[in-house]
DNA sequence: CGCCGGTTTGAAGAATTTCAAAGGGAGTGG
DNA sequence: CCACTCCCTTTGAAATTCTTCAAACCGGCG
């Protein structure tokens, strides 16, 4: 549909703003000239740490990143995780000092685009501005959904959950075949994110694969039954603000 | 220091955005020209409701709000508290959809300003409209550390934390006397945000009083103990991202 | 006075953590 | 190719935090 090939590296980041907000080509065409420095890092890498001031934003587009703060006695609490075509850093755009770190999770290609290069952008194109600004809105509407899940839902909720919002976000991009979806999470991860201890991770993990809803092997997961996950997480994707396409 | 009198109902809006960023004369005009219609409301009441597709946005000028969802069962999660000055649902300026409820927790005066007058004056004032998007961006922070509270620290933690919180925004906007702040918050209203059972929060309110941090009278707390009520929740407020001044 | 929303208390029960240790599996160096 | 190591997963059992249930209390207000 887009001018570039979908080989470009920015043809995922192209492909998630067209899925929450109408995109011309002419916009389209400004994003593929972004001037991008792609670097490739392992897992284990922080990308951008708490304190810094940071003067490009960074693209996901291959593998998984989450944002994290150490809170208290060295304990991490996970905010978001990040699959190709997001920009989990943007809000470096208007502030100045990240209050959190940015780190991969497996190992990831990621974009850096000056601030200067988008901010130029958002004065020739403010309906492109007004969709960055909508993503971060997003994002906050992410972290409110999480509240909830980790407030008020149980452990086996919460992990279903997570789970769901995985699936939906990796279907929005494409890179969902036969339910299944790439997992590279360790269960220590996901009680990073859950606030939930890794021996109860294993437990809920344990739980929802004896009760056929999924199934895990080679960093990847399967959902084996939509419906009943859903049902049981209390899902509702409508806080993701796809688009109705 | 700004064109209208202090007595301008708009003027604790003026007052908040100049504390997260540099704001000229021109634009605390423009702030000040903007339409609004004033009204009040009593304790309790839903000022923007889930699925509602609003067209103006509400400025807090009196009282307390909180924004929320009902989880599951009915158990309701609070996301953030919002005192005068704040503009609780800027995001639906970008989000048609609510995706939350916005409600009153104490009697309140709220201004209801056209999404059309704030568009114009993001064309007209782009760094007004940067400020709003920081704004928004703040707001994200504020659910970031709200997700760490929940997820990571002990009900006695997030308790203090969350006072720690209101305390050093009421500042912000000239609200503390002598370490008393407004606080007409059941402790339903607590648990509902800390997602913790009123019982539990009681017993943690007994207890931040036995410790003399706090003292609580007529809808009023005060902090008897900065220093260590900081230290028990573990609150710095780098993540409010105050400006230096 | 009596009601009502909010606070306080006690006691039992559930969910989850912590501690401790064993079991896999994939990559690495010998 | 095997042995070793490291990281992750899994399991058991005790301890803790917090919830639930139930009921009393309290203060303001009609």
């Amino acid at each position: 549909l887009h001018v570039q090939p979908e080989t470009h590296p920015l043809s995922n980041l192209v492909r998630k703003l067209s899925a929450i907000g109408p995109l011309s080509e002419e916009e389209a065409a400004h994003i593929y000239g972004l001037p991008a420095i792609v670097r490739d890092f392992r897992a284990g890498h922080d990308l951008v740490r708490e304190g810094d001031t940071p003067s490009q934003a960074c693209v996901m587009l291959e593998g998984l990143s989450c944002r994290f703060k150490i809170v208290g006695e060295g304990a991490k609490q996970v905010f978001s995780y990040h699959i190709p075509g997001d920009i989990p850093d943007l809000q470096s755009l208007h502030i100045s000092s990240m209050d959190h770190t940015l780190g991969t999770l497996a190992p990831s290609k990621v974009a850096f685009v000056p601030h200067r290069a988008l901010r130029n952008m958002i004065v020739a194109h403010p309906r492109l501005g007004g969709l960055l600004w909508r993503d971060t809105l997003v994002d906050g509407s992410i972290f409110r959904e999480w509240l909830c899940n980790i407030g008020r839902r149980s452990a086996l909720a919460r992990i279903a959950h997570m789970i769901c919002e995985l699936h939906a976000r990796y279907d929005k991009v494409g890179m969902v075949e036969a339910g299944t979806i790439p997992f590279p999470l360790t269960q220590a991860n996901l009680g990073d994110a859950q606030g939930l201890s890794v021996v109860h991770v294993n437990r809920v993990m344990r739980e929802l694969k004896a009760r056929r809803l999924i199934s895990v092997s080679a960093r990847q997961l399967t959902v084996l039954d939509w419906e009943a996950l859903t049902d049981l997480g209390d899902f509702d994707p409508a806080y993701l603000h796809f688009t109705s396409t």
